[in-house]
DNA sequence: CCGGATCCGATTCGATACTG
DNA sequence: CAGTATCGAATCGGATCCGG
Protein backbone atom coordinates (compact mmCIF):
# COMPACT_ATOMS: atom_id res chain seq x y z
CA UNK A 1 0.00 0.00 0.00
CA UNK A 2 2.96 2.47 0.69
CA UNK A 3 5.33 3.03 -1.54
CA UNK A 4 8.68 2.70 -0.14
CA UNK A 5 10.42 5.15 -1.83
CA UNK A 6 8.35 7.84 -0.67
CA UNK A 7 11.18 9.90 1.98
CA UNK A 8 10.10 13.19 2.88
CA UNK A 9 14.58 13.51 3.53
CA UNK A 10 14.31 13.94 -0.62
CA UNK A 11 13.08 17.47 -2.12
CA UNK A 12 11.34 16.27 -4.79
CA UNK A 13 9.46 13.91 -2.98
CA UNK A 14 5.04 14.76 -3.02
CA UNK A 15 5.57 13.23 0.64
CA UNK A 16 7.55 16.24 1.98
CA UNK A 17 4.77 19.21 0.29
CA UNK A 18 2.28 16.92 2.93
CA UNK A 19 4.92 16.90 5.74
CA UNK A 20 5.71 20.93 5.26
CA UNK A 21 1.74 21.51 5.68
CA UNK A 22 1.16 19.26 8.56
CA UNK A 23 4.72 20.57 10.57
CA UNK A 24 3.24 23.48 10.83
CA UNK A 25 2.05 25.04 14.56
CA UNK A 26 -1.20 26.60 13.24
CA UNK A 27 -1.99 23.34 11.28
CA UNK A 28 -1.31 21.64 15.11
CA UNK A 29 -3.09 23.58 16.70
CA UNK A 30 -6.13 23.77 14.82
CA UNK A 31 -6.39 20.06 14.37
CA UNK A 32 -5.88 19.34 18.48
CA UNK A 33 -8.86 21.75 18.65
CA UNK A 34 -11.24 19.78 16.58
CA UNK A 35 -10.62 16.79 18.40
CA UNK A 36 -13.68 17.09 20.36
CA UNK A 37 -16.12 17.43 17.53
CA UNK A 38 -16.76 19.78 14.85
CA UNK A 39 -16.36 23.69 15.66
CA UNK A 40 -17.35 26.65 13.79
CA UNK A 41 -14.90 29.25 12.73
CA UNK A 42 -15.35 31.88 15.44
CA UNK A 43 -14.96 29.01 18.11
CA UNK A 44 -11.83 27.76 16.25
CA UNK A 45 -10.48 31.38 16.24
CA UNK A 46 -11.16 31.52 19.54
CA UNK A 47 -9.59 28.25 20.47
CA UNK A 48 -6.41 28.76 18.39
CA UNK A 49 -6.16 31.85 20.98
CA UNK A 50 -3.91 34.69 18.89
CA UNK A 51 -4.16 32.97 15.21
CA UNK A 52 -5.37 35.56 12.85
CA UNK A 53 -8.81 35.84 10.58
CA UNK A 54 -6.47 35.64 7.41
CA UNK A 55 -4.62 33.18 9.03
CA UNK A 56 -6.79 30.33 10.00
CA UNK A 57 -8.95 31.02 6.53
CA UNK A 58 -5.91 30.05 4.49
CA UNK A 59 -4.96 27.06 6.81
CA UNK A 60 -8.14 25.71 7.43
CA UNK A 61 -8.73 25.84 3.18
CA UNK A 62 -5.41 23.76 2.49
CA UNK A 63 -6.53 21.15 5.53
CA UNK A 64 -9.67 20.97 3.43
CA UNK A 65 -7.79 20.09 0.64
CA UNK A 66 -5.70 17.89 1.73
CA UNK A 67 -8.74 15.73 2.73
CA UNK A 68 -7.74 16.69 6.89
CA UNK A 69 -11.25 18.08 7.36
CA UNK A 70 -14.65 18.96 5.75
CA UNK A 71 -16.33 22.36 5.47
CA UNK A 72 -19.96 23.11 6.09
CA UNK A 73 -21.59 25.87 5.85
CA UNK A 74 -25.26 26.55 6.53
CA UNK A 75 -27.34 28.86 4.54
CA UNK A 76 -28.80 30.39 8.06
CA UNK A 77 -28.81 33.91 8.80
CA UNK A 78 -26.24 34.48 10.53
CA UNK A 79 -24.26 32.56 8.35
CA UNK A 80 -22.81 29.36 10.23
CA UNK A 81 -19.87 27.27 9.10
CA UNK A 82 -18.60 24.11 10.68
CA UNK A 83 -14.86 22.10 10.35
CA UNK A 84 -14.76 18.88 11.81
CA UNK A 85 -11.65 16.64 11.11
CA UNK A 86 -12.43 13.56 8.22
CA UNK A 87 -11.46 9.83 8.85
CA UNK A 88 -7.72 10.79 7.46
CA UNK A 89 -7.59 13.82 9.80
CA UNK A 90 -8.44 11.50 12.45
CA UNK A 91 -5.43 9.81 11.75
CA UNK A 92 -3.30 12.61 12.00
CA UNK A 93 -4.57 13.51 15.05
CA UNK A 94 -2.33 11.42 17.21
CA UNK A 95 1.00 12.65 16.08
CA UNK A 96 -0.25 16.06 16.36
CA UNK A 97 -1.57 15.64 19.33
CA UNK A 98 1.75 13.78 20.58
CA UNK A 99 3.73 17.36 19.59
CA UNK A 100 1.61 19.26 21.90
CA UNK A 101 2.11 17.23 24.55
CA UNK A 102 5.80 17.09 24.13
CA UNK A 103 5.74 20.89 24.16
CA UNK A 104 3.35 21.01 27.22
CA UNK A 105 5.81 17.92 29.24
CA UNK A 106 8.99 19.34 28.16
CA UNK A 107 8.71 22.71 27.98
CA UNK A 108 10.33 22.93 31.81
CA UNK A 109 13.89 21.61 30.63
CA UNK A 110 13.67 23.76 27.39
CA UNK A 111 13.52 26.50 29.53
CA UNK A 112 15.89 25.60 31.67
CA UNK A 113 18.22 24.38 28.46
CA UNK A 114 17.78 27.93 26.99
CA UNK A 115 18.71 29.74 29.98
CA UNK A 116 21.95 27.88 30.16
CA UNK A 117 22.75 28.07 26.92
CA UNK A 118 22.26 32.23 27.00
CA UNK A 119 24.66 32.62 29.88
CA UNK A 120 27.22 30.88 28.07
CA UNK A 121 30.18 33.05 28.09
CA UNK A 122 32.17 31.59 24.77
CA UNK A 123 30.48 33.19 21.96
CA UNK A 124 33.30 33.35 20.03
CA UNK B 1 6.19 17.13 37.24
CA UNK B 2 3.96 18.94 34.43
CA UNK B 3 1.86 21.98 35.05
CA UNK B 4 -1.65 21.48 33.91
CA UNK B 5 -1.96 25.17 33.63
CA UNK B 6 0.09 24.90 30.49
CA UNK B 7 -1.60 24.77 27.41
CA UNK B 8 -0.27 25.26 23.38
CA UNK B 9 -3.91 26.29 22.64
CA UNK B 10 -3.02 29.71 24.98
CA UNK B 11 -1.11 32.44 22.93
CA UNK B 12 0.77 33.38 26.01
CA UNK B 13 1.93 30.35 26.94
CA UNK B 14 5.62 29.11 27.17
CA UNK B 15 4.82 25.97 25.95
CA UNK B 16 3.29 27.33 22.74
CA UNK B 17 6.72 28.77 21.79
CA UNK B 18 7.92 25.87 21.73
CA UNK B 19 5.36 23.86 19.74
CA UNK B 20 6.17 26.75 17.20
CA UNK B 21 9.76 25.41 16.87
CA UNK B 22 9.44 21.82 16.86
CA UNK B 23 5.95 22.15 14.41
CA UNK B 24 8.28 22.96 11.57
CA UNK B 25 9.35 21.06 8.46
CA UNK B 26 12.99 21.74 8.75
CA UNK B 27 13.48 21.03 12.65
CA UNK B 28 11.47 17.22 11.89
CA UNK B 29 13.53 16.46 9.04
CA UNK B 30 16.74 17.13 11.40
CA UNK B 31 15.34 15.21 14.18
CA UNK B 32 14.47 12.49 11.63
CA UNK B 33 18.11 12.37 9.87
CA UNK B 34 19.73 12.62 12.96
CA UNK B 35 18.24 9.35 14.56
CA UNK B 36 20.92 7.05 13.56
CA UNK B 37 23.81 9.10 15.21
CA UNK B 38 26.01 11.99 15.13
CA UNK B 39 25.85 13.93 11.82
CA UNK B 40 28.75 16.30 10.52
CA UNK B 41 27.36 19.85 9.43
CA UNK B 42 27.69 19.05 5.87
CA UNK B 43 25.87 15.41 6.29
CA UNK B 44 23.11 16.59 7.52
CA UNK B 45 22.40 19.19 4.54
CA UNK B 46 23.00 16.50 2.09
CA UNK B 47 20.71 13.98 4.24
CA UNK B 48 17.97 16.72 4.80
CA UNK B 49 17.67 17.34 0.81
CA UNK B 50 17.19 21.02 -0.16
CA UNK B 51 18.15 22.50 2.91
CA UNK B 52 20.18 25.68 2.36
CA UNK B 53 23.17 26.38 4.50
CA UNK B 54 21.75 29.44 6.44
CA UNK B 55 18.81 27.70 7.57
CA UNK B 56 20.71 24.90 8.42
CA UNK B 57 22.77 26.52 10.98
CA UNK B 58 19.90 28.78 12.16
CA UNK B 59 17.78 25.95 13.07
CA UNK B 60 20.61 23.62 14.66
CA UNK B 61 21.29 26.81 16.95
CA UNK B 62 18.12 26.95 17.82
CA UNK B 63 17.66 23.31 18.24
CA UNK B 64 21.09 23.37 20.37
CA UNK B 65 19.32 26.48 22.73
CA UNK B 66 16.46 24.34 23.49
CA UNK B 67 18.41 21.56 24.66
CA UNK B 68 17.50 18.96 21.63
CA UNK B 69 21.07 18.79 20.21
CA UNK B 70 24.18 19.03 21.08
CA UNK B 71 27.53 20.53 18.98
CA UNK B 72 30.66 19.42 19.43
CA UNK B 73 33.47 21.74 16.91
CA UNK B 74 36.81 19.45 16.49
CA UNK B 75 40.00 22.19 16.07
CA UNK B 76 40.81 20.11 12.95
CA UNK B 77 42.00 20.80 9.56
CA UNK B 78 39.40 21.29 7.59
CA UNK B 79 37.00 21.88 10.32
CA UNK B 80 34.54 19.23 11.74
CA UNK B 81 31.53 20.22 13.60
CA UNK B 82 29.30 17.73 14.92
CA UNK B 83 25.50 17.24 15.60
CA UNK B 84 23.88 14.88 17.77
CA UNK B 85 20.58 14.72 19.64
CA UNK B 86 20.36 14.67 23.83
CA UNK B 87 18.38 13.23 25.85
CA UNK B 88 15.79 15.29 25.64
CA UNK B 89 16.17 15.44 21.57
CA UNK B 90 15.72 11.47 21.59
CA UNK B 91 12.27 12.25 23.57
CA UNK B 92 11.33 14.01 20.58
CA UNK B 93 12.31 11.67 17.79
CA UNK B 94 9.29 9.47 18.58
CA UNK B 95 6.90 11.85 17.64
CA UNK B 96 8.37 13.77 14.74
CA UNK B 97 9.28 10.49 13.11
CA UNK B 98 5.18 9.96 13.41
CA UNK B 99 4.71 13.01 11.39
CA UNK B 100 7.31 12.15 8.84
CA UNK B 101 5.63 8.50 8.60
CA UNK B 102 1.98 9.95 8.32
CA UNK B 103 3.25 12.06 5.84
CA UNK B 104 5.14 9.10 3.94
CA UNK B 105 1.88 6.53 4.53
CA UNK B 106 -0.96 9.31 3.74
CA UNK B 107 0.43 10.98 0.34
CA UNK B 108 -1.57 9.23 -2.00
CA UNK B 109 -5.14 9.63 0.28
CA UNK B 110 -3.75 13.66 0.46
CA UNK B 111 -2.64 13.89 -3.48
CA UNK B 112 -6.09 12.45 -4.17
CA UNK B 113 -7.91 14.55 -1.92
CA UNK B 114 -6.08 17.32 -4.13
CA UNK B 115 -7.40 16.63 -7.19
CA UNK B 116 -10.72 16.32 -6.19
CA UNK B 117 -10.67 19.37 -4.42
CA UNK B 118 -9.08 20.85 -7.64
CA UNK B 119 -11.99 19.74 -9.49
CA UNK B 120 -14.65 20.94 -7.67
CA UNK B 121 -16.98 23.22 -10.17
CA UNK B 122 -18.55 25.39 -7.02
CA UNK B 123 -15.65 28.00 -6.58
CA UNK B 124 -18.34 30.05 -5.95
C1' DC C 1 37.65 22.79 1.22
C1' DC C 2 34.19 23.11 5.46
C1' DG C 3 31.23 25.63 8.36
C1' DG C 4 28.74 29.50 8.58
C1' DA C 5 27.98 34.77 8.10
C1' DT C 6 25.99 38.43 5.01
C1' DC C 7 23.12 40.36 1.82
C1' DC C 8 18.84 40.85 -0.19
C1' DG C 9 14.62 39.24 -2.67
C1' DA C 10 10.43 36.37 -1.89
C1' DT C 11 7.05 34.71 1.02
C1' DT C 12 4.31 34.83 5.02
C1' DC C 13 2.11 37.22 8.83
C1' DG C 14 -1.15 39.92 11.08
C1' DA C 15 -3.91 44.28 12.08
C1' DT C 16 -7.41 46.91 10.10
C1' DA C 17 -11.25 47.93 7.24
C1' DC C 18 -14.90 46.29 4.57
C1' DT C 19 -18.79 42.93 2.35
C1' DG C 20 -22.76 39.40 1.91
C1' DC D 1 -20.96 35.59 11.53
C1' DA D 2 -17.70 34.28 8.33
C1' DG D 3 -15.09 35.59 5.57
C1' DT D 4 -12.24 38.98 1.75
C1' DA D 5 -8.97 42.93 0.60
C1' DT D 6 -5.13 45.55 1.39
C1' DC D 7 -0.86 46.79 3.00
C1' DG D 8 3.28 47.40 6.09
C1' DA D 9 6.11 44.30 9.08
C1' DA D 10 8.40 40.31 10.04
C1' DT D 11 10.26 36.07 8.75
C1' DC D 12 12.12 32.77 5.44
C1' DG D 13 15.23 31.25 2.20
C1' DG D 14 18.78 31.16 -1.52
C1' DA D 15 23.05 33.01 -3.69
C1' DT D 16 27.26 34.61 -2.43
C1' DC D 17 31.26 35.73 0.30
C1' DC D 18 34.61 34.84 4.25
C1' DG D 19 37.89 32.77 7.86
C1' DG D 20 40.58 29.05 8.99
Amino acid sequence: MTNPAWDVLVATCPSRTSLAKIANKWTAMIVIALNDGPLRFGALRETVDGISGKVLTETLRDLERDGILTRTMYNEMPPRVEYELTALGQTLQGPLAALGRWAEEHIELVLRAREDYDQRPDRS
